[in-house]
DNA sequence: TCCTCTTCTGAAAAGCTTTTCAAATCGTTC
DNA sequence: GAACGATTTGAAAAGCTTTTCAGAAGAGGA
């Protein structure tokens, strides 16, 4: 394989010095026409495109921007990437993607390899900021936006949604459907993102209704894999005058109406079920899913924006950006009374 | 924000030159014991990391790679590129993750963008490789793979399945079970990866089996989008008394059935589906998606092996690689009678 | 003590580009 | 034709690291 064509070797071809083919490149204004035709001619013949290293090495810039992410293979985070990459598409910025599985030693690894790469900011995505967390990415000295997470803790900006106000959203739809018996199946209240927040706004949607919100009626799942039968099985026990069930994310959603399914329970005729997130699937579920949706895409690309922001130091926005959330309505919540108007 | 240390800090506060510093970190037994301390002091005290971008530019190496791939959220890539990530992170690679939407101008775009920042190698994902694009990849002179693609035209490695022999043995398992009015519905044939090569495991299987292997029986959709209800009608009113309906992705296997069942269609009673990918949510659907898996991940995983072993080059293995693909049994395909032994 | 042979160490070059600065060229004007 | 200012150009430095090469320091023997 033949060495790839430097700045040297168009200078040579074109027979001016280096500097001037850098400033055909740079600023085409200050070099006399027929020279520029010369060098424009050479750089085509020999195909030559600037080293982003040695730019990088000079500007201080490397238009590479880090995400660390739980798992990309998880519908929510794909459509969160796929809105930083189209923003980072738009602004000229490459993305170096990294799950770090909520692994603390990968995470570390990632951010220090970021570090090295000189990325020029940070996407720090969906996990709550621990305070050894908060040290290690002070010492990267680098621009940081949290993404569908946040803290109050610290200082640093960050775009996600209002997670308890939307599950209160959620939780008030089934309550104005005419719903009196409702369950939750949630994420642990240790979880400052999907958990905690979500079961507050259910839970103070049921007080301000004057209905039974007391713990038994929810039941916590760790982490965010497929045990949700289990805790279908548990609510259903402990709980069996439900009639509709909150659920913290549209794959607890999905998982309980494959369980109710093999229970011969109908879906929404005798228990309804109200999703979070708004995932692509939840379209093709049976029935199709009612859901409170997070913009899923906005939240990428609005934190890549803001993260530009912050890089060119014109951020003017809010420090906590919130997202507005919107309830879907489809099929799997049954509506027993046409709403009150308040 | 304060600068960042550079090598030449280290060196001013450990009281040696820099090559001393850059010997300890990349040599340490030429140097002497009380110095080495010294500067392994001041590196600690300055968390001193060495910048990636001078040290590509020397190595010529920057331990990343390009991927392309159509949209990430499709969850067969995004499982795809989880495979990619973790074999990365065991060797040491990162990735910049490209979006094309199956766009040349995009595409195109993304293959300069890796030439210029000095990629090792790039992962092609998913799409034919036409002509101009095999110029385009060959011009950058670099390390290609293939991955979920290939090309007979051109010598270029690839990492895939036997998409013929997949689609094969899914419509053989559904006449192992009986089945003898078997559907399709598949991409178009202009697509020579997911389209062609599975009708063609689809016709060999029927006309192996002495069955009616007539186009009428197949519906072609374009594209990867939700018009699957469209393509469902179709078939069903074309070919009436078909049993069993053979896709060419989960995602229409998954359309199809939310499709049967709003026309009171029952799965697998009245009709059978065998998808195909094996996706995550096949497993969530009602019924449970029967379908052909993909290694997906491994895909993802082994590709980014065989990059490495070309940038290495050491690459011993064959230049189009085939995973082996499995049928997944659950529950939407059904099953009229028990194997025969052959 | 001097010489030779190792072992360590630092200066400088290389990797590729941009940018500064001074020199060279050009065009005007007197 | 000379002088001036404006425009254009090339050499060199800077950005950060690794590596080569030669010189310095040390050890060992005579």
């Amino acid at each position: 394989m033949k060495m790839k064509p430097t700045i040297k070797d168009v200078a040579k071809l074109a027979n001016v010095s280096i500097s001037t083919v850098s400033r055909v490149m740079n600023a085409p204004e200050t070099v006399v026409e027929t020279k520029k035709l010369r060098v424009l001619d050479a750089i085509e013949r020999l195909k030559y495109k600037p080293n982003a290293l040695a730019r990088g090495l000079i500007y201080k810039k490397t238009n590479t921007l880090g995400v660390v992410i739980p798992d990309i293979r998880n519908p929510y985070y794909a459509d969160i990437i796929r809105g930083m990459e189209d923003a980072s598409k738009m602004l000229g910025y490459n993305l170096i993607i990294c799950n770090t599985d909520r692994d603390r030693a990968r995470l570390f690894s990632y951010l220090n390899n970021f570090y090295e790469k000189q990325v020029d900011g940070i996407l720090y995505t969906s996990d709550p900021v621990y305070p050894d967390y908060y040290k290690a990415l002070q010492r990267l000295q680098m621009p940081v936006v949290l993404v569908s997470t946040h803290s109050m803790e610290y200082r640093l900006p960050s775009v996600k949604i209002n997670d308890e106000q939307a599950a209160y959203d959620a939780v008030k739809y089934l309550i104005d459907s005419g719903h009196t018996s409702i369950g939750m199946i949630g994420f642990h209240l240790s979880d400052s993102i999907a958990g905690l927040p979500r079961y507050e706004g259910f839970a103070r949607a049921l007080r301000e209704h004057d209905l039974d919100d007391s713990k038994d009626n929810v039941v916590f799942v760790n982490g965010w894999s497929y045990d949700t039968p289990d805790a279908a099985a548990q609510l259903i026990a402990r709980f069996p005058s439900v009639t509709a069930v909150f659920t913290s994310s549209d794959e607890l959603a999905i998982g309980l109406i494959a369980y109710l399914h093999e229970q011969g329970i109908r879906v929404p005729e005798q228990i309804s079920v109200m999703g979070f997130d708004n995932i692509r699937w939840g379209n093709l579920s049976i029935p199709k899913l009612t859901t409170v949706a997070q913009p899923t895409y906005e939240i990428g690309f609005r934190s890549v924006m803001k993260l530009n922001a912050i890089i060119k130091e014109q951020d003017d926005s809010e420090l906590r950006e919130y997202l507005p959330h919107t309830i879907i309505e489809r099929a799997s919540a049954k509506i027993l009374k046409s709403f009150s108007s308040p």
